[in-house]
DNA sequence: TATTGTTATACTCTATAACTATA
DNA sequence: TATAGTTATAGAGTATAACAATA
């Protein structure tokens, strides 16, 4: 009886993968000096523009509070904007700036490059194939279409901690409220 | 000219549905009040009896300083043991105790239904191609056998975060330096 | 009274530097 | 001087509570 070379169970090939993947594209998104959430927004804002950080919350299962150091962010490099929304004075309205489009397809032609280092050992039928059995898991999971996965620290090499060109940075963002009573 | 249904880019499956399983199987082992590094630990030591925890570092690619924590952690529990060096009195050679042999086959017992539940939406054939593509990406990638994946922040549910039993708790670990010159 | 965006706070993980004991 | 284990500290993500403005 000869015994088959065992192979590691899928379960957790899945997650070395899947994280490793998570990894490589933090770090091809680096150069932008953009987070994998930040490219998650921007498209979220593009699918779905004049959304409020509510209902971005919900969709992206990022916490109200951290969307606001995020939404923050992109606002300060003018890639998105806060507009007042008319009926709801409580809520912005969020739209891609111009300067936030051309970030986006910046990021679409990094997620096609991602694509095809992550794929380079497998041909075209392989690649059928795995992207089917893939969505059959993720289907059965109920995992959403375009909703990423957990963004939370899997992502780049944080080499320079601190040094981030993003981060706190203050210049009058946000509604002014209404005054006096 | 019939436009097939785009699937989702492969990467980001793989990123979706790898951090979903490594959700579930933190949220599996949660039961047994253990952590997935905490698992990756106890594996590790079952297979390479005696290792330093220096060694450990490098095989489970985390840091020195978190493995002391996460180390203190198993050996309050009394899963497994720092034993002295005889012939380096700087390192600890780390064993498992009969306890933490058992716990390794909990954590086995759960691996597998794990494995079960990811895979349930395939049948034999499927799972075969599935586990044989991973693991092609995984080579061409580099990614080494039995080591894990990231496994920071991709955990379970940290509803009260603080009120685990695991955390601190000091009752003498650890050995006790030379006195004197 | 409920909701949106926000601030404040606590805990965890990551990463680095520095320290002690030993080599 | 170098190394193993440890401690201290700073940064970033997660999560919850509370607050002001508005509904």
């Amino acid at each position: 009886m000869q015994s088959r070379p065992s192979r590691p169970p899928i379960a957790f090939l899945l997650t070395q993968v899947g994280s490793h993947a998570a990894g490589q594209f933090a770090e091809r998104l680096a150069p932008l000096d953009l987070s994998p959430p930040h490219a998650g927004i921007l498209r979220a804002i593009a699918v779905n523009a004049g959304m409020s950080q509510q209902a971005l919350s919900g969709y992206l299962h990022i916490l109200p509070s951290r969307l606001v150091t995020l939404v923050d962010e992109l606002q300060e490099r003018g890639l998105i904007e806060r507009r007042d929304s008319p009926e709801d004075r409580r809520v912005y309205a969020l739209h891609l700036t111009a300067k936030g489009q051309s970030a986006l397809e910046a990021i679409g032609r990094i997620g096609r490059e991602h694509e095809s280092a992550v794929c380079a050992p497998l041909d075209d039928g392989e690649r059928e194939q795995l992207g089917a059995l893939l969505l059959k898991i993720a289907n059965a999971e109920g995992l959403m279409p375009g909703v990423h996965p957990g963004f939370g620290r899997m992502g780049p090499p944080r080499n320079n901690p601190g040094t981030s060109e993003l981060s706190r940075g203050n210049g009058k963002l946000r509604r002014t409220p209404r005054r006096g009573k």
